[in-house]
DNA sequence: CATGAATGAGATTTCATTCAT
DNA sequence: GATGAATGAAATCTCATTCAT
């Protein structure tokens, strides 16, 4: 193993002791200290590879984001058409949060640096472009081989993205409100009907 | 002024520079201190009137999440038909978002909590609670006189706010992916298609 | 009810409040606003009445050291001879104690003040003194009427004092180790054999 | 020098500045500061060493106790007999007080936590019964070669502790009512005169 | 007399960061 | 590279005391 990659990989087991830290203590509630122990490290090692707490926040952040992304963009792969992909990013994209509630937790934690970070502020920025991106990419599919209705792409990803994200806050803060399968469904199916060609659905009526 | 009064004015009155301290410098960079500043009281009286920070903060979420929700009732009350009332909630609530942006961000802050403040989880759960309750109303009233199709009230209503919730989120990380406008329009329009009668859109094919 | 009635009544009402906190707060743990809280009066009031808060606590000595003593002397004097007044004075002196563990506890904590508070050094000094007083006097007599040994008053009088504290704060550390009742008789035992003259205990042997 | 050493050297230090500290400005009136400043370090490396003010605390009482009793125990040793030993025992353990003063009352100062602090409770109860025990050994000697008679031995080293820490309390609050040597004498007296067997007293008379 | 709102000093405690070893 | 002792700034919170009403 090479210099550089016991450096990163030491790098990596301390950002993913803060992930454990942020998550169990909360953003603001832990400590360098923690972080030492949770990654069996001493403390002066962390600002040895990281400048400051700030530093490593925002190498937690980036992980973080990374992770989400790929986790959808990974399955999304795996449809054959504009329609099923678009179903299984709205699948995916749900169940991450279901599956890995801790994990999109501590990413929503950064969104409370929007007004003091601007550095955080971008890269939640950047990582919410990709994510519309790779939604418009499935839609500019569909609408090309004439499955979705011509919609501004930007702006209905835009929308896509809303509802997924909207609908796992309102699940973080109360999870009996509503069945996550059937909301899951429900989301679909109006994304959906929002893209559904004119005569595709007059095709219906002879 | 009576006593209660002075308690209660000045209980606002250190509540509010509080909303601005957090505003100003981040929901975990305010102290005391600067929440005294800004009232322009001494450190100790906002122990005498608030048991300890969290106490403060939750007077904060309260009168924050309170506010919120009145603008938009107050406005949804004006129109007279379900759809206009659909319209105006989602126009509202979206533009309370634009227009107050540091207000809302405020508000955000507070989802942070989610993990270790079980209080704080509870007010804000409560909050959605009473905001899907007043959407369902609205989605109720016109599945009642026909204009609806008959959705899941409380399912249809998280999605709503889902969408507003989510794109008010993009926004407040990068204004300049879509046009506030346009994305109004564009989430009514999906929001109504969704609960447009099958046979009032196929009445439009003669 | 005059005013100065009114007056040392109120006075004593905040004192006796005083001296439940202490009790239950500790010495250096109850505040002004406990005290008012005990007393049934407000806060401004007890500054009304005691200059400080070392003034109130001077006062609290001043009681607490005068009801322990009034106590003994009282239960003493009807005792008919000396013997009987010296072991009326122990057992009256060791009872207290048990009876009355918070208060006498409360008498106790004023014993740290020793070194900062050169007052309530004097108050406590001058309660001994008296203490030590009615010892001795019990003493004279007996040395008078012949039923005790010659001894030096104030030394033995420091003696008698000197095993009832030191027996009582044994027993509020550990009230397992000894009987009470029997070290109550030991302690009489060892004082009365201590005082027999001579000639009394040679008396045995013709 | 070790690591281990550091600790336990700078662990020594700021447990002595604590007694000076004490033994200075009262045991309620000193500050971690104080203690950072009369140890020379700083306030934060006090909380590195110790959990909390508290636990410092139990640290001081902890030392003073052993050091009063370590210097007794160590002079007792040296007597031949019991007779010498419990006359060395009484001598040492009233000239302890006289000589660290401070120290004593420092020790003294701890008594005020009986209601507040159970650990502090539970050390000073264990601290007296090791010392009635250093004391009943003795007495358990004389009585086996028959120089002393057969007392309850817990009930008389209980007195004989008693009558020290009495008279030492009486002599912190007032050092003139009494000589110094000639109350030891008296006391060495008393407690011996207590175990004086009936046959060897008797013997004085033809 | 009585209240309790208001002050501000000061106390404990936490913690990011540094640096000698 | 790695450690952990040490620093010192800053934060929360308490509370005796004052004073307008």
């Amino acid at each position: 193993m090479t210099k550089l990659d016991v450096a990163s990989e030491r790098k990596a087991q301390i950002v993913q002791a803060t992930v454990e830290c942020i998550s169990k203590y909360g953003y603001n509630n832990f400590s360098m200290q923690d972080v030492a122990n949770a990654a069996g490290v001493s403390k002066g090692i962390i600002h040895y590879y990281f400048l400051n707490k700030d530093d490593l926040l925002k190498s937690v952040l980036d992980k973080v984001a990374e992770d989400i992304e790929k986790a959808i963009v990974s399955e999304t792969k795996k449809a054959k058409n504009p329609r099923e992909k678009l179903e299984m990013f709205i699948e995916v994209g749900l169940n991450v949060v279901r599956k890995n509630k801790e994990y999109y937790q501590v990413n929503m934690d950064f969104w409370t640096q929007i007004n003091q970070n601007t550095d955080i502020r971008a890269v939640i920025g950047r990582h919410y472009a990709k994510f519309r991106e790779t939604a418009s990419q499935i839609l500019a599919e569909g609408v090309k081989d004439g499955s979705f209705k011509d919609v501004n792409l930007i702006g209905y990803a835009s929308i896509i993205i809303a509802v997924m994200d909207g609908i796992s806050l309102q699940w973080l803060f109360d999870d009996s409100v509503f069945s996550y399968e059937k909301i899951i469904e429900k989301t679909k199916n109006l994304i959906l009907s929002g893209l559904t060609p004119h005569n595709v659905s007059a095709s219906g009526s002879p």
